[in-house]
RNA sequence: GCACCCGUAGCUCAACUGGAUAGAGCGUUUGACUACGGAUCAAAAGGUUGAGGGUUCGAAUCCUUCCGGGUGUACCA
């Protein structure tokens, strides 16, 4: 629908001089009274032509080119919007074309042939992933799906650091449970990892070394085993919410491959740093940045900002189009000198995209926890899938604008799990296979041939809603937001739920039954391809 | 202090990116099947969009000053 109206407007464009360039905002009212689309071109054009917007609204009208078995009323209204009307038959069309495209109905390429990289959860080995963790990662991977579904060929990455203080003190922890089940008396400092899994893998050493490892150091077999056993959950507890990374890339490996002194060559080199009180600086000062910031400290470690620009750059040379960072707001202050850096090696920062999520505050009986991983009072991913399982955790991260603090009251997460949303959509899908079983055991068939027949306002009703999701699914994920796709099949949800409950199938006239039954198909279809891209199920039945 | 995010119905959040009468879910109240799935549908109540000022045909949205909350603000990552 709104395809054609732009292609309307470009083509009246001739005739109307002011109208050329001009791409007309077309919006579907809030008030289903005034239309199926509208748009406020002509108020807009006041300014500049110094003319009545009803009057230019009202020219405008009479040079469009109007099909009448497309649209079938124009009308001027309030101060001067014009609102299209669509001729209730030409609406039924959408119901062939989704069935003859199905699970790619909906699909765009108009990015095809590009190659995006999301990088998301990027945790640190330290512990579970907790809840916080949780919105990280299931907003990463639909943000990843939803580039897959507009064409980008996409990778999806996690970026983690072994090295460094807070491994030395999780190999500690685990070194001295270790010997605490050997029957040492230790002294459990504060700031080590208070968690029982710390517990868990210093016993699984024992089972398997016994008490050979008693001179071992903390950053060998502790560590290291720390760091695999904790990947090994982490991977699991991901697996669980459909989420699996191509790439693991560590930290590490920048220095081994040399890119670390590398980067630091090249900044030399371009005049980008300088020495300081023995430490190296880099000089963002001359790109419009506050200050210069320390890349290797004096006591010749490199800080966060060096192995963090070396990595993107790593992404630069990998030839993405489009790169894709997910954080949490604790890291709002961190990237920008990471962009400043890439940008003053001459790199096209616009391509990056770096997408902040405020927090998830945990609610328990209206108390907030406060969370953290060293002290282990956190509440784990693991623990919430088991509570409320997988759909209803991938829904919730996804239901919010990532822009908002999210509040997750886990009193009303587990008792109200049943009243979820996502149940509502599951539902909507399930429904409409028990209803094509039942119309197929009445010898009932899925026809297309008198679509015509589908005119009730709540039919109608249904069709446009259908022909709002390509744009919607583009719009969405251009913008990486997976919450409007919630919304979008809420929406579509209660409209054939609320078309199910006035028109009935069985028992009415054969051929509108057939035309309704493909229209239930046709809902089916997006819902499910809509569920797909969030990465939830669409069950058969509940 | 400074930077970023947020403040919308009792609660959790939307609002087509500046549009027409600010909408959903939960909760509350009241209705609807001898019915293809009642995990449904219909209806009611509930709002000075934190407060003030500005920009314009038009503001929850943009600018500005306050108030309140979150996250940062290191030669920690």
């Amino acid at each position: 629908m709104k395809v054609y109206l732009t292609e309307l407007f470009r083509n009246t464009s001739e005739k109307l001089e002011y109208l050329k360039g001009m791409t007309p905002i077309l919006n579907v009212p809030n008030n289903p009274e005034h239309g199926d689309f509208s748009t406020n071109l002509a108020m807009l054009l006041t300014k500049q032509l110094k003319r009545n917007p009803r009057e230019i609204a009202k020219e405008i009208i009479e040079a469009l080119d109007v099909d009448p078995n497309v649209i079938s009323k124009v009308e001027i209204a309030g101060p001067g919007f014009i609102n299209f009307y669509f001729n209730p038959v030409f609406v039924t069309g959408i119901v062939n074309d989704i069935i003859k495209e199905k699970s790619n109905y909906g699909r765009s390429e108009k990015y095809k042939g590009k190659k995006a990289i999301v990088e998301f959860v990027s945790a640190n080995p330290t512990g579970p992933l907790t809840v916080g963790h949780g919105r990280n990662a299931v907003f990463g991977d639909t943000v990843a799906n939803m580039l897959e579904w507009i064409g980008y060929s996409v990778d999806r990455e996690y970026y983690f650091n072994n090295a460094g203080r807070q491994m030395r003190v999780l190999g500690n922890s685990v070194r001295l449970r270790y010997m605490e089940i050997l029957g040492e008396k230790i002294e459990f400092p504060e700031d080590h990892y208070q968690g029982d899994y710390i517990k868990d893998i210093a016993k699984k050493l024992v089972d398997d070394y016994g008490n050979a490892l008693i001179d071992e150091p903390a950053e060998g077999k502790f560590k290291d085993t720390a760091e695999r056993e904790i990947f090994k959950d982490i991977e699991n507890t991901l697996s669980r919410i459909k989420i699996n990374f191509k790439n693991y890339f560590n930290e590490n490996s920048l220095y081994e491959t040399g890119k670390i002194s590398e980067l630091l060559e090249t900044f030399k080199e371009k005049d980008l740093s300088y020495e300081k009180d023995n430490a190296t600086w880099l000089k963002l000062t001359e790109l419009g940045n506050e200050q210069d910031k320390v890349i290797v400290k004096s006591t010749g470690e490199p800080t966060y900002r060096l192995p963090d620009i070396a990595y993107h750059r790593t992404k630069f040379e990998r030839g993405y189009d489009l790169i894709v960072d997910i954080f949490g707001s604790d890291h709002n202050a961190t990237y920008p000198d990471v962009l400043a850096g890439l940008k003053s090696l001459g790199y096209d920062v616009s391509k990056i995209k770096v997408l902040i999520h405020q927090f998830v505050t945990i609610l328990d009986k209206g108390e907030v926890v406060k969370m953290s991983t060293r002290k282990a009072n956190f509440i784990t991913l693991d623990e919430l899938i088991d509570e409320v399982g997988p759909d209803v955790v991938r829904y919730f991260f996804n239901m919010r604008s990532i822009a908002s603090h999210l509040n997750f009251d886990l009193e009303l997460a587990k008792t109200q799990s049943d009243e979820n949303p996502v149940f509502y959509l599951q539902y909507a899908h399930a429904r409409i296979s028990s209803i094509l079983k039942m119309t197929k055991e009445n010898d009932l068939e899925c026809s297309t041939d008198n679509l015509n027949l589908l005119t009730t306002l709540e039919e109608q009703n249904l069709l446009k809603k259908l022909y709002q999701f390509s744009g919607e699914m583009l719009y969405d994920s251009e913008n990486f937001e997976s919450h409007s796709i919630a919304s979008y099949l809420e929406e579509l949800a209660a409209l054939f739920h609320r078309f199910y409950t006035q028109c009935r199938i069985i028992g009415t006239e054969k051929k509108l039954a057939e035309a309704r039954i493909a229209l239930c198909i046709a809902v089916q279809i997006v819902i499910k391809n809509g569920l797909t891209v969030l990465g939830l199920e669409a069950p058969e039945r509940m």
